[in-house]
DNA sequence: CTGAAAGCGCTTACAG
DNA sequence: CTGAAAGCGCTTACAG
């Protein structure tokens, strides 16, 4: 069924038919009435593509998520993630195009994507810092948005919690329970999130006047196996607490310290980051920053939304809160 | 950039453009050559939309996932089947247009997907029995695909797996260790899945010739949590064995056991379904059956594809392979 | 093998 | 407030 025998049965052009539709105000209450009861009672659905070609917009937005990222089988940061985006999408009327980018896409594809006019705009999540689709997404002229900041992309809008400060804050727990000999796994180092937690432990050191000592510090990948190896390198090492950058990873830490025969907390505290429904299940339970991924992505979607409706050249950036949430294996407790 | 200048730069018209970029044999090969080279040169896109609403069809795919599903969450099933969709559908120059659905949908929203055109077909996955989608599905001609069999709906499109011959098998693992007293803990009796397992359990017991005791068979919701209240209701019922019919309810499962001061695999072994990332790495690792998940996207994906270039009335189906992986969840070592 | 023309189903200035 | 008309950027019979 299509517009025209809508007009047709209503007595009016297709224009005020469409005018009907799109909401707006120059239709009178009459006539609206009268054709939306039409609309109503032969269940009218307007061609969504052809909406599209003729006003210029899709109402979808591409979620693109990098393939390349371990983290997509370890943990539900992607299920989180579009979960929030598509309900916002739905709440806005907005459709949402998946795209699971392969790390090496050729700027071929990247452009393909970009330029096939399928899509109004993009969210961006977890990127690499330097993501090729960065740069392309900045030479289209394509609405777009990051799940995470951009170190030094100024210009570009995103959607992040303030990692350094939570981390800072828990490594500071750490601290104020009397541990000093404080360890690290950390996220990527091409991954802002891996970065700027880094740099929240380092702040936290700092402030109570110790070195950041290297040995300390080691690379993870945000996997739990991950965690794993980068635990068995730092338990020779002795610390008296370790920072996981994600509870996935704090995960295989405390699989290792277990395999190890030593005890969380009582030989080595751990805490983390993110609050995934599992961090109160494991033995013993995780003290971690809660992050509200669901909703960093409806609001990034959102946010995306509302500059494709209201362009303006400078660039949003939201700060979400995050919580410390204290259970078992900081040793709370004992101290 | 739009066709008509490609065809000006070319020295031929829109049509024959259009000709080569789809492909159509019915150009010369000087011809094609030429206008191939300008497109390259120019890195020109054909406008999508335009090209859906021309053409008829829009190379999209919906993918649909209901929300209702608590499994979202916990396990990596949803990342994976979407991986193997999304895969699928970039190899054959489609894209995925992803609905995480709200359960209590009502119709109209439903026929608003279905209805504007925005997709070609749909893949449905993990659906329940009673999905009103998978009735607004067969009515409007929208070609469909689930993942995993309705057990009414016999003209229905599908990708699975063997589930009731696999879990036969492992209960049949189980049986042949000297188990007698096993206990099962199903997924939701809405779900194909959940029914075809307990099936598959009742089965290998019929084959020993045991009765099926209605007291060790509790229903979970293929979730951690689920399964560890599952297990709590067994417990008390002393069984010698436990079936999940998912890898993350036995994780919960073996987590109550633990709870309850007993031993894995020496007081109850257990097995499971699924063979996720993480069985492998359970306290002790799990016995399951592996099912190629990803496998299963990619598969109903590419068959959608398939039906809607050759349309045929008969239903497609597909039964993936599963497999047997014996680890020390289930005490093959001590008996 | 190639082109002119109609058509896909809408939206949106423009004129009244 | 309403309608006639042009246009969105392609595809595809049709005719040659």
């Amino acid at each position: 069924m299509k517009l025209e025998e809508i007009a047709k049965l209503s007595g009016v052009s297709r224009s005020t038919v469409s005018r009907v539709i799109n909401r707006d105000a120059r239709v009178s209450p009459l006539t609206r009435e009268r054709v939306q009861e039409i609309i109503q009672r032969l269940n009218y659905q307007p061609n969504a593509v052809a909406r599209s070609l003729a006003g210029g917009r899709t109402h979808v937005l591409g979620l693109v998520i990098p393939m390349g990222v371990s983290r997509l089988f370890s943990d539900p940061y992607f299920p989180l993630l579009i979960q929030g985006v598509s309900s916002a999408c739905n709440a806005h009327d907005h459709s949402v195009m998946l795209w699971v980018a392969d790390p090496d896409y050729e700027r071929r594809t990247v452009r393909q994507v970009l330029n096939n006019k399928f899509i109004d705009g993009v969210v961006l999540a977890s990127s690499l810092l330097d993501d090729p689709l960065l740069e392309a997404l900045t030479d289209a002229d394509m609405p777009f948005i990051l799940i995470g900041r951009h170190p030094s992309k100024l210009q570009v809008s995103y959607v992040d919690v303030d990692n350094q400060n939570s981390a800072r804050e828990i490594v500071a727990h750490l601290l104020r329970l009397g541990y000093r000999r404080i360890a690290t796994i950390t996220g990527p180092h091409n991954m802002i999130a891996g970065i700027d937690r880094l740099e929240g432990y380092r702040a936290a050191l700092r402030q109570w006047g110790l070195p950041a000592d290297p040995d300390l510090i080691v690379e993870g990948d945000f996997t739990e196996d991950g965690g794993y190896a980068a635990m068995q390198r730092l338990i020779s090492r002795q610390p008296e607490a370790v920072f996981a950058a994600s509870d996935a990873m704090a995960v295989g830490a405390l699989r290792m310290i277990r395999d190890a025969g030593l005890r969380v907390p009582q030989d080595i505290a751990a805490v983390s980051f993110d609050d995934m429904p599992f961090a109160a299940r494991t033995e013993p339970p995780l003290t971690t920053i809660r992050q509200p991924i669901a909703r960093a992505g409806a609001v990034a979607a959102e946010t995306l939304i509302d500059m494709m409706e209201h362009p303006d050249p400078s660039p949003r950036r939201v700060i979400l809160p995050t919580e410390l949430v204290i259970r078992a294996s900081c040793g709370s407790a004992n101290r």
